[in-house]
DNA sequence: GGCCCCGTTCAGTTGTGCTAAACAAACGTT
DNA sequence: AACGTTTGTTTAGCACAACTGAACGGGGCC
């Protein structure tokens, strides 16, 4: 398959930079963002206006600002995901017998994105963004169930980034790890992304493909104790293969 | 203000057209989008690999889909919208009170978008889609406290689309109904935008302005009895007026 | 009332986003 | 296994559209 990472039409290009802008500001004016993404004036009203035209932007008195649009597509792109819907229920569950946040998660490209999440307490990741997969319990449950080539694909092509220390940026370390979260069916990660973030997470592998993960997450000083780690460890790899046989 | 409904950027509609095309057949081809969007191939596929490269499709086998990209930047703009935080727990009480659907709906540019539900059951709208202001109960209680003049301004510059037979196409018998509705602070909904389905809203004013309304909606033979209705009315009227409260 | 700042508009030109056609690659069928 | 068909990808080139820069207009704040 050939390079598809090419930035081919760069008016879409500057369109979504502004609506990223627009999204990073929570509105925001002609001028001002003409300045920081270093476009004539004219070309960023030429933009705005197109993108109200199209209902992606509304003009607030003055500032611009994205619609809700995005939601609509957000959600339904969500809505039409099967495993969000066999997992919705399960992970209601599982953060109502553990008492902290549980979330779901599924693997885009060499990302985890959070697809839901019940508990609403601070997360480092919001619902909706996404972390490499190497980096989080829940990306590192899904990366173990893949195939070697796959690994070493992921590896090769995307590279380890490095978030806190303890993210593993060395191969073999990855690679050791990622063994015994296939032997144990779970995955943990303290404070991998967030120094006082810790996380437990169980892939969820429909026909040999790792399609998601659960997890459950609390801050480090409430996730303490072996036994209520295991405890817990347990109620997520249940909950994970409860979802896997409502998949099949 | 001058006129910003313009299409200036051709780049940007098609690559929102493409965006748009994907969400409504959950992944496409190339020539499939070609065909549809009367484009050629090599233009879609670079407005496809553009928008890969900005990570808001990607390429599943063969066939593009979007990311979920669209969710992270809806639910942020959802997320910081303060009549939102405000509503949520109330909706949540809304719902549970009424043993029925709880809608909390905010005004965008001539629309009433759903921005958030509780009680799952079907609804003819999903959350983040957008129904004309005068097209429901929500967005009636919102059109009916604003200004004479700004309702005389949606009417000339929107027109009143008919969804179904009941509903208003005719200037004065919206503004009759409107001024009903601003007496009573409650709208009221049969079948206006679906054969059987019955809607009650109140709207949120905050000094003066309307910025959102909840509703409480059913099936047409649940939601039956004066009873009923008239208590599911002073549950809405209530919620919607808590809510007031929680944003001065 | 004057200033300044911001959004909007306008013409010109360069660059670029289209079309069309050839290429490649992956099926399914015989 | 080899063909044909279908699809994704690449390439060349031209017309046009998306940028720049400067001028206009209007609102708000001293």
């Amino acid at each position: 398959m050939g390079n598809t990472d090419t930035i081919a039409v760069q008016a879409t290009a500057t369109s979504f930079r502004i609506v990223e802008e627009l999204y990073d500001r929570d509105g925001s004016g002609v001028t001002e963002l003409a300045d920081t993404l270093d476009v004539s004036k004219s070309a960023v009203h030429n933009h705005l206006s197109t993108l109200c035209a199209l209902g992606y932007v509304t003009n607030a008195g003055g500032t611009y600002e994205l619609t809700h649009q995005f939601l609509r597509i957000g959600f339904g792109t969500r809505e039409r995901n099967p495993v969000y819907h066999a997992a919705r229920s399960e992970v209601r569950m599982l953060a109502r017998n553990t008492g902290a946040v549980a979330n779901l998660v599924v693997p885009e490209d060499a990302e985890a994105v959070y697809l839901h999440r019940i508990g609403a307490r601070d997360h480092p990741v919001p619902v909706g963004d996404s972390v490499r997969l190497h980096a989080a319990a829940a990306g590192k449950a899904i990366l173990a169930f893949r195939s070697r080539e796959r690994i070493d694909e992921y590896v090769s092509r995307y590279g380890l980034d490095r978030k806190t220390d303890r993210t593993a940026t060395d191969p073999a370390t990855l690679r050791s790890e990622l063994r015994s979260i296939r032997d144990r069916n779970i995955a943990f990660d303290r404070g991998e992304l967030d120094e006082n973030w810790q996380c437990v997470a169980s892939p969820i592998v429909v026909d040999g493909d790792p399609v998601g993960a659960v997890s459950v997450s609390g801050p480090s000083d409430e996730m303490q104790g072996k036994r209520l780690e295991e405890d817990t460890a347990g109620l997520v790899s249940s909950a994970a293969k409860t979802i896997e046989l409502e998949l099949l």
